[in-house]
RNA sequence: GGCCCGUUGGUGAAGCGGUUUAACACACCAGCCUUUCACGCUGGCACACAGGGGUUCGAAUCCCCUACGGGUCACCA
């Protein structure tokens, strides 16, 4: 039995420290980046430290840029972290590649004291061993054979001494009690042959030697969580409390994973395509947390109030699916919110990066943005919605070009009278009046008139204002798109 | 298959024994605004408490069973 209420109640005392433990392989998923915001939120909601460790003691996984990438992102969210890479801080080294005299230290303490054991069984013979287990029909668990033959001077994997009878209740601070069996566990191996701990020692080493309070991660360690607690009990520490965060599913309601390509799940592709860091934020902590009721109709939250309000006893239980829609409309809120300024100086960004080399004035831009600022979900969606803007050659919807052929003479006859103007007041209140120049000329007002203008200028039978688009694409280019009716 | 966890409308979710004829938001639909689209505003839809037993004066809320879903069972983390 290794509960004791006493403890936890020290716990929650104790000055919080909690901690995000990713082990770099590819890049930041949004799963890992939700993961590590609830441990940023609860450490800064308590005044507490957030610590980042990186666990890369599978050598033959790990990858030097994986963690870049990490740190990056986490930068980009604005996760800053109190103490780990780069940062240093008074419990390091914070790679566990650094890490491994530690291990070796407690492995051995754990060696001597016979609570570990070498075993030398071969992959082929537990895998026989399985198999028999199976074909009986009985759940397998490693025999413990070698329990009792320790060859002197002969090393090989370690296993934990898994105690008998024993059962393993703890709270968890999201789902309540939670209880295993150690019968149900055989002997697990907590280093391999070349030395290098695995997963489960080393965490709770690390973990312990941190001081870490709260261990808040996915729900996919549920079924570690007791492993943990017998290394715990056998190293003489006190474990830490835990809290296990519901899966983020996709839309098959499975766990979502790296190799399911249906969701966009890496931060950095939301980076990339130009979505708001307080979106991606907001969004991922209202994936399985949920405000207190005073605040339960509202959704829009800084990540300060976020702060403010969260709480480990608001996470929900269940998976939750990650709904793109709403992270668009939560996107589009912030952007919505942004100053005319201040969203161009992101669209310039934005584009930039995009490798645009359009070179406008800082006005052209920040018409720019006041014409779309209302109707993008995210800066991506500027590569349709501003397509005739940013590209030299335009291309024209089918519609659009089904319309330009049917008023191949009405745009001459537009383009003609645009011609008569002079280029140096080309603004959207002068071409309201060139516009109503065109109706005069051609006696068609209402959708016959702006219709044919739109398709052969813009290419779309919808889209931003009119006259502003006109003006932003310059005079220049509103008659030649006008008389380029032909071959298109 | 063993163990563990979960189950409120298409999605996120509120609800933690009575004030619920179950919030709110996304999506969707309609109307208004608009010389288009979008934004915005207004309204609507969904006929949501997995099923069955209990406990209780009373259950989405507590207990049990079943079903379904998921997680996990590596010398990965």
């Amino acid at each position: 039995m290794l509960r004791d209420d006493d403890s936890e109640v020290k716990l929650k005392k104790m000055s919080v420290r909690v901690r995000f433990a990713p082990s770099p392989t590819g890049l930041l998923h949004l799963g890992s980046a939700r993961t590590a915001l609830f441990n940023y939120l609860f450490a800064k909601k308590h005044g507490g430290s957030y610590i980042l460790r990186i666990e890369d003691t599978d050598v033959a996984r790990n990858q030097m840029e994986a963690t870049q990438n990490f740190l990056e992102n986490f930068r980009w969210l604005g996760l800053l972290w109190d103490e780990g890479p780069k940062v240093g801080g008074a419990y390091g080294p914070y790679y566990s590649s650094q890490r491994l005299v530690l291990y070796q230290q407690y492995l051995q303490q754990l060696l001597d004291a016979g609570q570990a054991y070498y075993c030398y069984c071969s992959k082929q013979e537990l895998e026989s061993e399985r198999k028999a287990a199976i074909e009986r029909g009985v759940h397998y668990r490693y025999s413990g054979k070698c329990r009792n033959h320790q060859q002197p001077g002969k090393t090989g994997v370690v296993r934990f001494k898994v105690p008998q009878g024993q059962e393993l209740i703890f709270k968890d601070q999201v789902r309540g009690e939670v209880s295993f069996k150690s019968d149900d566990f055989g002997d697990f191996i907590i280093s391999k042959a070349d030395g290098m701990p695995v997963y489960n020692l080393a965490n709770v080493v690390d973990d312990a030697l941190m001081k870490i309070t709260h261990v808040i991660r996915g729900e996919e360690h549920l079924s570690n969580t007791p492993l943990q607690l017998m290394l715990y009990e056998a190293l003489g520490w006190q474990p830490p409390l835990f809290a296990h965060l519901p899966l983020i599913l996709s839309k098959t309601g499975k766990k979502l994973s790296k190799r399911d390509e249906s969701t966009m799940q890496f931060v950095e592709q939301y980076r990339t395509k130009g979505y708001l860091k307080e979106a991606v934020i907001n969004y991922l902590a209202l994936l399985g947390w949920s405000p207190p009721e005073a605040h339960k109709e509202e959704e829009l939250f800084s990540i300060g109030q976020i702060i403010n309000l969260f709480d480990l006893e608001r996470i929900s239980k269940a998976g939750a699916v990650f709904d793109l829609e709403k992270l668009k409309w939560m996107n589009a809120s912030y952007l919505k919110k942004l100053s005319d300024n201040e969203f161009k100086l992101l669209v310039q960004e934005y584009l930039a990066q995009q490798s645009s080399n359009l070179s406008y004035s800082e006005d052209w831009y920040l018409k720019f943005s006041r014409l779309f600022k209302d109707s993008v979900s995210s800066f991506d969606d500027l590569q349709e919605q501003a397509a005739f803007l940013l590209h030299r050659e335009l291309r024209l919807a089918e519609e659009a070009q089904i319309l330009v052929r049917e008023n191949q003479d009405f745009l001459a006859l537009a383009a003609s009278v645009i011609q008569k103007t002079s280029n140096a007041s080309w603004e959207s209140s002068v071409i309201g009046g060139v516009l109503k120049d065109i109706s005069l000329a051609s006696s068609r007002k209402g959708k016959q008139l702006f219709l044919p203008i739109r398709a052969a200028v813009m290419g779309e039978l919808h889209g931003p204002d009119l006259k502003l688009s006109m003006e932003l694409l310059g005079r220049e280019c509103v008659i030649k798109r006008l008389q380029v009716t032909e071959n298109f």
